[in-house]
DNA sequence: TAGATTGTTAATCGATTAACAATC
DNA sequence: TAGATTGTTAATCGATTAACAATC
């Protein structure tokens, strides 16, 4: 009985990728160009690993996720193993980046210099302050939010970064992702209901304080 | 034989609470000060969950590893669970932080507004350029990063945020763990080699927004 | 060749989810 | 009481680590 039936079970889509996985190949790409500029040709697994706190086993395993990029008894040669995870993450290409909010923080990320070698470029601020709109802060140009949907379709962006107070946030986000955008960073303190096919990170910087406080709290005191 | 051998496993220290049970802690602090703000007395692990994402089975392991917080047949009571996760992270209490760098990015943390309702006052900053020293911005005193050690010690400050360019972001580290700090929040783009018993959370603009191209390049496109 | 290191499979470990008696 | 919801145990699921044949 049921000798034809299901064989293998159909793979789902793509054996999915552990969001723990993407962010470690952030990491190991962070570090593999320090590598570079340190003058190292080849690295392997365990120094890999020993440079952020890692195993060897999980840093071949995260990388075997997409292919096979080292040399047996060798190791990976920094700069074609850089290519293949710029290749992985889609930082191969330079990403046109939207940021709406240009307060404090807004106009600390229109300075960030952080971005660029690493493949994104702001190009485009929105605020709703007519006093903040029309003219270039760090040589972007800042657009009335109402201009969102135009700006983002010409100028083909993708992502956007919120850095508006926390009750406007979700106004934003639903307004980014009517102009069609596919991912955002969110800085303001509050949960963003998701929207379908729009990916989000949070990035709450006292929820990261909480976490050091809690642990000088709850750990030994010091030697 | 034995019947006086370990009866038990020697507990160890306490079992752990895994990182991401704090960091989730965290999302429920933030949910709960929102729900009370919206004029709700009493939650249940399944609201609280929802509104995040989680199981509601999540919330209440997660709540478990503290205590017992809530009531069988009602849920919690918001201010009450606010005041309880308040004293497990440590936020029940104001904490002075030292703010060390002032670019861009610094001066954007020392104006950020989200940091004094959670429990956290930039008590202080540093700097090597001596033209930004001396003075006050946004009411927090500057000092030369050579006093670090003397005003860490006068104010009795536990937390630092780094905020400097890479290259001089493992040196500031090895000072502020010098200097008696119990917990780093590092926003250079490089890995700190870390220092005993001194806490270290990463945040790196450039990584955030390298998830979202990885799910932008690997999901299936938009329906 | 001997030594180093990969990619991968199997074993271990830990975290999440489901289920349910106890409680209000 | 009936309905709701907790805290907790057991079952499931997924991620990390260890081990090793294959390879340079």
């Amino acid at each position: 009985m049921g000798e034809i039936s299901n064989p293998k079970p159909i793979p789902p889509a793509e054996a999915a990728v552990p969001k723990a996985v993407v962010s470690r190949l952030s990491l190991y790409l962070r570090e593999l160009q320090h590598l570079v500029r340190d003058g190292y040709e080849t690295t392997s697994s365990t120094q890999l690993g020993s440079l952020l706190g890692f195993t060897d086993a999980q840093v071949r395993k995260d990388l075997a996720y997409f292919g096979q990029f080292g040399y047996p008894g060798i190791g990976y040669r920094c700069s074609e193993l850089i290519n293949a995870v710029k290749g992985i993450l889609g930082t191969d290409r330079c990403w046109p980046v939207a940021l709406v909010g240009l307060g404090n923080l807004g106009r600390a990320l229109l300075g960030y210099k952080g971005f660029e070698t690493q493949g994104f470029r702001i190009a485009a601020a929105f605020d709703v302050d007519p006093a903040k709109v029309g003219t270039a802060i760090e040589g972007v140009p800042t657009y009335a939010l109402d201009d969102l949907a135009e700006v983002v379709a010409v100028k083909k962006i993708k992502l956007a970064m919120i850095a508006v107070p926390a009750p406007a946030a979700q106004d934003v986000a639903d307004r980014l992702a009517a102009a069609g955008i596919d991912g955002i960073m969110n800085f303001a303190p509050v949960t963003i209901t998701p929207h379908d096919g729009v990916s989000m990170v949070g990035v709450d910087l006292a929820i990261e304080l909480e976490q050091l406080t809690f642990n000088v709290v709850n750990h030994q005191p010091k030697p």
